[in-house]
Order: C-alpha cells, then structure tokens, then sequence
DNA sequence: ACCGCATGTGATAACGTTGTCAATTCCAAT
DNA sequence: ATTGGAATTGACAACGTTATCACATGCGGT
C-alpha cells in the first residue's frame, strides 16, 4: 500500500472559505467573466491560504482542454532534440502547459505507430509537436491528421502538411560555405547523410558555388553514421585532386573528417579546412575546435509552443517559421595550402 | 476555431454494442473482477470496431492513479540524461503509463520550487524519477516528501531518503584506476568536480591506490566546466612531478586533460594516459578515443520505472538497486614513458 | 416608470471512468 | 433440500472542474 498523497484542497473548500460560490471561485481564477474586486480578493487569499491545486484531470475531462504538449521523438540520440525539449519545457510552463514525451518508430513499423496513435488518442494533448526524423515520416503524419490533434514539425526537410518551425538551413549552408570560399578555397567537398535535412544543407553549398561559378570538389551521402562517415572521409581524402576544404553536413560527420585527416597525417586547418552544422558540444571540445553553424533553440522552441497555444487564427496565417542562424568561427577553417 | 478533434468512442458506446453494461467493458478491458469468456470476446471486438481508447482523464479522476510518470531534470543540459529519458520512455508505454518531464532549478530558488511543486500537484504523477543533480538536493526532496508522490532518485551521490537506482560508481573509479594502475603507472592523479558524484569517484580511486600502497600524485576538485577543468589540467600537467597519469571524473573534463596536453606537446597515451566516465558520445569521437565507463542506461531506467510502478511492498525492501558497469578500453592509456 | 445592458453571482448538469454494493445464477458440499 | 460461496453482471454514486442557464443588481437613457 503506497503512502496516501497529501489531500489537496478543492474548489469546494475554497468556496467555503471564502463565502462565495464554487463558480465564483473558478471564474477568480481563470479570470474570465466577472468578478467583484472585493470577492476576487478573497478567493485569491482563500485559495491561497489552503494551497489549492487545481487537478488536471478534471479540468481536462468536461473536453475542451487537456492543458498537455506531446512532444514525438524518434527512439534515435540526437543532442540538439534534448537541448530542445529543455528549452520547450520552459516555455510550455510559462503557458501553463506540462510536457509528456513519447516516441515513435520511424520506419512503417506498423504496430508501432499505432501504438503512439492510442497512446496519443488516451492523452488527448492540446498539440503535439513532432521532432526530426518522425516530422518527415508521411505515416506518422498521417496519423496525426487522423487524430485531429493539432501538431506542428519542428525543423521538418519538406514543406506542406501544417506549421513548421526550422532554420533557414539552405542559408546557413550557403554562409558557411561563403565563409570557406571567402578563405580562398576553390575545391571544396560536401559529406552529408542520406536525409532531407542533408539534401537542404547541400542545396545551400550549392548554390554558393554556383554563384562563384565554381563546381562541387566532390558530393558523398553516405555518411549515415560515424564509421561511415569516417570511411567517406577517407575515400575523399586519398582521392586524386583532393579537396582543400570539406562542408560536412552534422558536428558528428565534421568530427568523422577531422579523424581522417589525422589517420592521413593531414594538419587541420593547415592542409585542410573542415566545418559543420550544429554547434554540438563535441564541436567545441573536439581538436582542433570546429567552425560550426549555431541556432538558436530557444527562439525555435518558443514558437513552436507559440503555434500550438495560440494558434494563428486565420486561414491565410503563415504556415511556418524560419529562423537565423550564426556562424561560429573557431579553428578548422583557414586559408588553402 | 482549431479543428474538432475526431470524437473518439466511449465506454458507453462500446457497452451499448455488446449488448453488456458499462461496468462489465470496465472489468474486461482492465482484467479486474471476473468476467464470462463469451462477454470478453464480444466485449473486446465492441471495443475493437469502435477503435475505443480509455481517457486518461476520466481515469486518473476518481483518485486511484494518474498513469503518469514525471521526471524531473535540472535546466542544465546533459547528454546522460536525455539517453536515459528515451530509455524510460519505453518502459512506461509498456507498463501503460505516460511520462512527463519538468525542469526544476538546483539552487534554493525559493520561487522556482514553489512553482515545481505546484505543477506537480496539480499533475498528480503516480511517481516522480529526481535526475542528477536534482536528486541530491534537500530542498527537492523535501518538497516531494511533502507532496506524498512516491519518487526515486536515479544516480544520487548520497543515501537515504527513499529509493535509489544508481551504478556502482567506487568500484567503477576502482576498476579504472586498477587498469590504469596495471598498466604500470605510478604517478596517478584525480581531476574533479566539486559535486557528489565526483566525491564518490574520488573514493574510488584512493580505495584503488590504497590497495597498491600509493599516494595519488594529485587530486583536484576545481573542474566544474570544460574551460576551468582545462586550466586546472594545464596547471597540474605543468607543475613539478607531472603525472602520468589522470583519472578524469567525466568524460568532459578528461576531453579538458586531452586538449591541455597537446597544448603543452604531451602526446597522448605515449606521454600521459588519460581515462573518463560515462562513455559519452564525445569519449568516442575524440582524439585519441578515450577510455572510459560505460554504464547500462536500459537496465537502469527498467529498474527506475520498475520502483514506482511496482513498489516494493514490503517495508523492509531493498531501498535501491546498484548496477555494474563496464569498462571500454580506448586508446587513451597506455604504459607510462 | 420603463427598458436595455453591463456587471456580478449561484444552481445544476455534464464530462468518462471506476469503486461499491447489490442481485442473480450456478455448483459443490453438507 | 439447504447452505455457502464463487462466478457473473448491473445500478448508482462518486471524482473536481467547467459550461450553461438563470437570476439579481445598478445605472443611464428614453
């Protein structure tokens, strides 16, 4: 038998305190419809004196709101999720609103979804905010529109299917590279995964040398994890007409390129010229530390709270967010041999 | 307006078209009380046509549980953490429970508690996990204690106070001293934090020396951040009768100790041997791969989950688990020049 | 005097589930 | 036959909050 939690006061006893009806306790402190100065007054000091709690659960069950966030992650690390989810916690207190957590299959693992799907419908979220990968999985989109729940993609590679907060990746990836051209590099490598957000990253490369009328040293993909990565690296590096510079798509395939360089006996940022996308913490306490893209979470966070909490009202309204971005230049870029 | 969410079946329904009571759908999707197979199964495909899925809200109501889980993080990042989070994630959906996560402030923010304690009121978790470093504050869980929510505390540095579920952190700063020491170094020094966990792997490297009737070559408690454990590192590596070898508190401060010796042309491990805790990503992307401990995040978060969902009934039950590790041997140590 | 409207308050009925107790049937043991 | 209990089912009242409607009161303009 588990020890009885503490009784907590209801608005009933409020009321009693108070000497007013139990919907005048309510309307005090929802603060919606009328109330007396005086009376309000002595809710508030009547609520407080008996630390009352509102409980959720029965402000949730009349239906209108169930004042919780679903946060979907993919059962998948990523650092920059957990720093997000930090920074969404904060603002969905502010909004008075707690977080529950689940996670998701990415693959069409089809008893998976529908797992998240009941877990979701018993949950009754208010929103639900879908993080990368899952936020570019059609299935799992699908089910979300089923549920009716509203939801919005966080950092999503495609566009449509609801709101959507992301950087502007394309033009992160188009300064960064600016920033190593700038250097005076002419051969310049792109290593990414085989994902959306690789394919966005690569576009800015793109376009930056296209507007220097320069071609791509080398494209490579596969650098889904990190030996892979690293094993990419390799083949880049010990090609012939090696690039003097390489534009990895994540910290981590950056980190993978910095080991390979060293495994060829290559100095960094002497012989070559590396950067990421990120900001992670390895960024800064790898060697040499790494010149990285920074974004900001907490902006991102907020409004990804902002767009399920107070929903643009209009039809018409903006169908997502995009923010900046900042370079952090620490020591991996440098001038070609 | 957002969209109506779909209308999802309720028990009533569901009773209406087996033709049964709504008490007799209760028992046979609980697996409470009895019920005759025949009702089950018409029960059960009622349930299944319908699509029916239990409210939470409705459920936790009437006072028995929630079926939720709250864990509560501190505002500070941690790679750690956000592992073991997704770790119980899966153990809560397979117990039929539901996790929230809120952040609480470590320092005696008198404000910053209140508002915790309220949110935890008003959500009535079933059980609440107190991570690092929350779960060695006294204000913390003296506020738990008073809300009577049932909470255990995951990788505390000190007993007491409830269920605990944590490594065996002595024996694994014993283990890695011994590898360290086995290789042949005998000027072995400590480079810390100044917080419990750091304390308890002190204890656990001088028991390793102790054993070999040496005194450690140095101890510093001073490395409470990347930049600060760098300098700490630099003046020990600088001092007279540098060592030959550290032993780092977390895997951060030992990436400080790598970063410090190539500073000063020490090569690792040829001219100094470094080892760290936590096998963090960043251990295996560094330069050299660091050696480090690893410890079970998925059999830890199973026990956590484990503690609150099914308690110990007994009053004289174990108040804690304690987990092994394993110690993953890199390329960070070798035998002393 | 009367209406109309803004302001303030309370009574009552939901919301969907489970706990409790009562009712019924059936079968085995007296 | 009769008793006793296990098996099976249902009726009804909670649980704590908000929505809805109804009822006062006061006040400015006709």
């Amino acid at each position: 038998m588990r020890p009885k939690a503490a009784d907590r006061a209801t608005i009933k006893e409020v009321a009693a305190r108070a000497g007013v009806s139990l919907m005048t306790v309510s309307r005090v402190l929802n603060r919606t419809g009328y109330a007396s100065a005086q009376t309000r007054e002595r809710v508030e000091a009547a609520a407080a004196a008996l630390g009352y709690r509102p409980n959720v659960f029965a402000r949730a069950l009349p239906g209108a709101r169930s004042f919780l966030v679903a946060t979907l992650i993919n059962d998948a690390a990523s650092a920059a999720t957990a720093e997000l989810q930090r920074c969404m916690i904060v603002h969905c207190r502010q909004a008075g609103y707690h977080m529950v957590v689940d996670s998701a299959p990415i693959d069409g693992d089809e008893a998976g979804l529908r797992a998240v799907a009941a877990r979701l419908a018993t949950l009754r979220p208010d929103g639900v905010i879908v993080c990368p990968p899952l936020c570019d999985s059609p299935e799992i989109l699908a089910m979300l529109e089923q549920l009716g729940a509203p939801f919005v993609r966080f950092s999503p590679s495609r566009m449509g299917e609801g709101p959507r907060v992301g950087a502007d990746e394309i033009g992160a990836a188009r300064a960064i590279t600016d920033h190593i051209l700038a250097a005076g590099h002419r051969r310049v490598a792109f290593l990414g995964r085989g994902d959306g957000l690789s394919a966005l990253r690569l576009e800015g490369f793109h376009s930056a040398l296209d507007a220097k009328g320069l071609a791509p040293a080398a494209i490579d993909s596969a650098a889904n994890d990190f030996e892979a990565a690293g094993l990419c690296a390799r083949i880049l590096l010990e090609g012939p007409k090696r690039p003097t510079a390489v534009v990895a798509a994540t910290d981590e395939i950056a980190l993978a390129v910095l080991d390979a360089a060293r495994g060829l006996g290559l100095k960094v940022p002497a012989d070559l010229s590396v950067a990421g996308f990120g900001d992670s913490d390895a960024a800064a306490l790898s060697f040499p530390p790494l010149t990285s893209i920074r974004y900001s979470m907490t902006a991102m966070a907020a409004a990804t709270i902002g767009f399920l909490i107070n929903p643009p009202n209009s039809a018409h309204a903006p169908l997502g967010r995009t923010f900046g971005f900042e370079l952090v230049s620490r020591s991996t870029v440098a001038p070609p041999p």
